[in-house]
DNA sequence: ATATTGTGCATACACGATATACACAATAAT
DNA sequence: ATTATTGTGTATATCGTGTATGCACAATAT
């Protein structure tokens, strides 16, 4: 559980879960079928709620990205290299989108995004 | 007053009024000293409340796009194409690096995303 | 049986966004 | 000067989301 919850931050706790863990399993960081720690352990350690964590872990299973069985826990589900790499960039792409559709109300060019995405990346 | 309100959006309708006023002006679509309309008036035409409609001025006021007198209304800054462009770069780098800061925590090159980016822009 | 783990529900609180209404201040028009 | 217009400020209320606590139930493991 290496987690980093910033309680300033706009996201609410239950996303920054979500995609810490998403990343953390697409970069191949946790084994497949790695469990999970138990919900309530979690919440304890992260000090949350259990509804918290419950809705963070929702939301993984809904990606595909973990299965749960009741009364054992919360696995990894295995993915290869090239279904993780497929998983990665669609999560991004869904993001680009929202993301790119606040630059194109601004009138930029691809060009000028690349441009200033130098600067800042 | 050219502006299309989601209300299925998860942006805020003030925030919203903001970012589509913003690139109006950045844009030079608005005149500068050209007088937004009265914001009881915004307000019903754009059926919100008087208080959605005074935040979002509030915050381009808080941009240096637009000022204020009461009693009289409300006007755009006059800037020139440079400061536009500045002010505009700005703000998007500004979104940028909250953007990016996602597609870091995936592990992303620059340029896989200039990669993703062509798809999608 | 008992413990562990996930699930579901009820209740509660905080906060932001939104809306309505009223009073006040500054400017413009007459 | 009086009235209308416009911006400002405040009080109150509603609604949804996020979060937390607590309790009961279901499935699994020992």
């Amino acid at each position: 559980m290496n987690i980093a919850i910033s309680n300033t931050s706009e996201k609410p706790i239950y996303q920054q879960l979500f995609e810490q863990i998403s990343a953390q399993i697409l970069k191949g960081e946790l084994e497949s079928a790695y469990c999970l720690p138990p919900i309530r352990q979690a919440a304890t350690e992260l000090r949350v709620s259990i509804i918290t964590v419950k809705k963070a872990w929702e939301e993984l299973e809904r990606h595909g990205l973990i299965y749960t069985v009741t009364g054992k826990g919360c696995f990894v589900t295995e993915l290869s290299s090239d279904d993780m790499l497929q998983k990665r960039n669609d999560m991004i792409r869904m993001q680009m989108i929202i993301d790119t559709s606040y630059y194109k109300s601004f009138g930029l060019t691809i060009e000028e995004v690349f441009e200033l995405l130098k600067e800042v990346y």
